[in-house]
DNA sequence: GCCGTTTTCGGCCCGACTGTTTTCAGTCG
């Protein structure tokens, strides 16, 4: 078994231990196990089992690693299948439902005898669930809602669509004449390319005029809880939000608390800790002293913190952008002053990986270039379709030929100040071979290479594949690596540290796909490749001209895979752009 | 189940909110 494959399966053992009102802690040893792991390189997650050195990690003892050892070697694991076989898998699903933790379904388990949702569905209906004991109308209500809405409310959101309901909430709140500040938090300010739901942090003195126009918002389906510090809110197809109020001198500790992520919380409290501090939500305090540092910081005992710079600054580090704070070694290198200037949208200078009408675009190549005149870009890389894909009305030759005639007369125009750079979006063969002749690719500015058929090659052949494409002399660029749609469809199976190391030796660069189904390859990736000298191009694979806007979420990404303005070629002007393309076709 | 420069046992984050409760348990983040 793999590594994640491994993490899930500790994570599922958590689970089922929870249904089995098992110690809590025990419980968030095997959760907790599980993201020691995930955390780990393959390669040295692969050397410390063959060395038998896991419990040199963190939070890896003798139990777990005995257990990952017996998962690696065989793929099962003899505790696992007794532990599932002693509980019903509806109660599992029955986790998904807001309100049911593992108390009341074992509650539900024993008194009712409910062992899946659709029982518990009908107990409900009953009445049968609203007379036992904790339990009443409203929640059995709470539960029917649940199981009705089960999936919406589940389901995850793309970074992209949750930001085009959070922006006008968080300018809404900010015209408020009780708001000093206002910011999104949550996975959305990371960046995390997918998030459950939105969270906001407010300033202000009073809370309920806040709360009342939070839950007043268009598209509010239902308010699920409305207090003295906070609301929230369920948006028609299920997407939540969270309102927190807090005073002024507590918003800087509140914003940080609740951007996250959860390991990174659990890393700064613990420096905290080391420092003889304590940080939470509501502040940082001296350990010493009487009360919790919540009554410490409620008495102004804190050390005040206009922003999160001073709340770094306090605990001995640099700044360390929202992007970052994913527990992945950003407190250690903040602490060494190597907190990367990460790319910014406004260092673009141009892209590649855009198409128009000539394969399935929706606008012209002129209405492409002054699009992205518009955006100040110095250049605007054509790559439409090649011959093979045919549901994409990818371009024959001939057609081809005539597009670059087309893109030469329109720069000889010099009727826009962008230069148009003329490539392709060439199908990268099942055999791993290119979807044209080396004479027609060598006429080309450059050459995005990407994979369009065949999805479903075994992991080796995939790879394989990819990589002969790499080799090839004519491959400037590998397009969407993986091939995801985030929460649409799979990757396809391939191994992406081999081709990373490919892509290296070829001096070959990966596009960083922004569309933001894909933000494909993936950041983790990026941040692991971090030092190897392969480079980004953040391509927004645009299909019409308000496509190119997409680079923002692709610019996103690289933040969060650590990547600086050098690492980025399309941060690179104009001259330097021709100089690179130019040179990397003489020299082949 | 994990951890330890006071500890090999006794901790492990904790507060807001809801709904069911006459003082609190469960869920959530």
């Amino acid at each position: 078994m793999t590594k994640t494959e491994i993490a899930d399966v500790l994570t599922e053992i958590g689970t089922l231990l929870e249904l089995r009102a098992e110690n809590p802690f025990k419980v968030r040893a095997y959760t907790a196990g599980a993201r020691a792991i995930e955390g780990l390189e393959n390669e040295e997650f692969e050397k410390l089992v063959s060395e038998g050195s896991l419990r040199s990690v963190k939070g890896i003892g003798e139990a777990l690693s005995s257990k990952i050892g017996e998962l690696h070697a065989t793929g099962r694991l003899e505790f696992l299948d007794k532990l599932k076989a002693s509980i019903e898998p509806g109660l599992v699903e029955m986790l998904r439902i807001p309100g049911l933790g593992p108390k009341k379904i074992i509650a539900l388990r024993r008194d009712l005898a409910v062992t899946s949702v659709a029982e518990l569905e009908k107990a409900c209906k009953d009445g049968r669930v609203a007379v036992l004991d904790g339990f009443g109308e409203k929640t059995q209500e709470k539960i029917l809602t649940g199981i009705r809405n089960r999936e919406a409310y589940s389901r995850r959101h793309l970074w992209w669509q949750a930001m085009q309901v959070a922006e006008p909430i968080v300018a809404g709140l900010r015209a408020l004449p009780q708001v000093g500040q206002a910011e999104i938090a949550g996975s959305l300010r990371r960046g995390l390319e997918t998030i459950g739901d939105l969270d906001f942090i407010v300033a202000a003195d009073e809370t309920a005029p806040v709360a009342d126009w939070f839950a007043g918002r268009p598209g509010v389906q239902e308010v699920t809880a409305k207090g003295g510090t906070k609301a929230s809110v369920r948006f028609d197809g299920g997407l939540q939000a969270d309102l927190r109020v807090v005073p002024a001198h507590q918003f800087a500790f509140a914003l940080h608390h609740f951007t996250g992520s959860k390991d990174h919380n659990v890393q700064m409290r613990q420096r905290a800790l080391d420092q003889g501090m304590s940080l939470s939500e509501w502040g940082l305090v001296k350990s010493a002293g009487e009360g919790t540092a919540r009554e410490k910081a409620e008495r102004k005992e804190g050390m005040p913190a206009a922003d999160e710079k001073a709340i770094f600054r306090l605990l001995g580090l640099a700044y360390i952008p929202p992007e970052l704070r994913e527990g992945m070694g950003e407190i250690e290198a903040a602490e060494r002053g190597e907190i990367p200037r990460l790319v910014e949208l406004a260092d673009l200078r141009g892209v590649f990986h855009n198409h128009t009408t000539a394969s399935d675009g929706s606008n012209t190549l002129r209405e492409m270039t002054a699009a992205a005149e518009a955006l100040g870009w110095e250049y605007l890389g054509i790559a439409d379709h090649s011959k093979s894909s045919r549901q994409a009305n990818g371009l024959t030759e001939e057609r081809l030929l005539g597009q670059l005639k087309e893109i030469e007369a329109l720069n000889a125009s010099r009727k826009f100040k962008t230069r148009v750079l003329a490539g392709t979006e060439c199908d990268i063969l099942p055999d791993g071979s290119l979807d044209f002749e080396d004479s027609l690719l060598a006429r080309l500015d450059y050459v995005v290479v990407s994979v369009h058929s065949a999805f479903s090659q075994d992991e080796d052949v995939m790879t394989s594949r990819i990589i002969r494409a790499l080799e090839h002399p004519r491959t400037t660029m590998l397009g969407h690596l993986s091939g995801r749609l985030l929460l649409e469809r799979e990757a396809y199976r391939v191994d992406a540290g081999k081709v990373i190391d490919a892509a290296i030796a070829n001096d070959v660069v990966i596009e960083l796909n922004a569309n933001p189904l894909r933000l494909d390859m993936d950041w983790r990736h990026w941040r692991r490749a971090l030092g190897r000298g392969l480079k980004c191009s953040i391509n927004p694979d645009a299909h019409n001209t308000e496509d190119l806007q997409l680079v923002r979420a692709g610019v996103n990404s690289a933040r969060k895979g650590w990547l600086t303005r050098d690492d980025v070629v399309n941060t690179r002007p104009l001259k330097a752009i021709e100089g690179w393309l130019g040179k990397k076709r003489v020299r082949r």
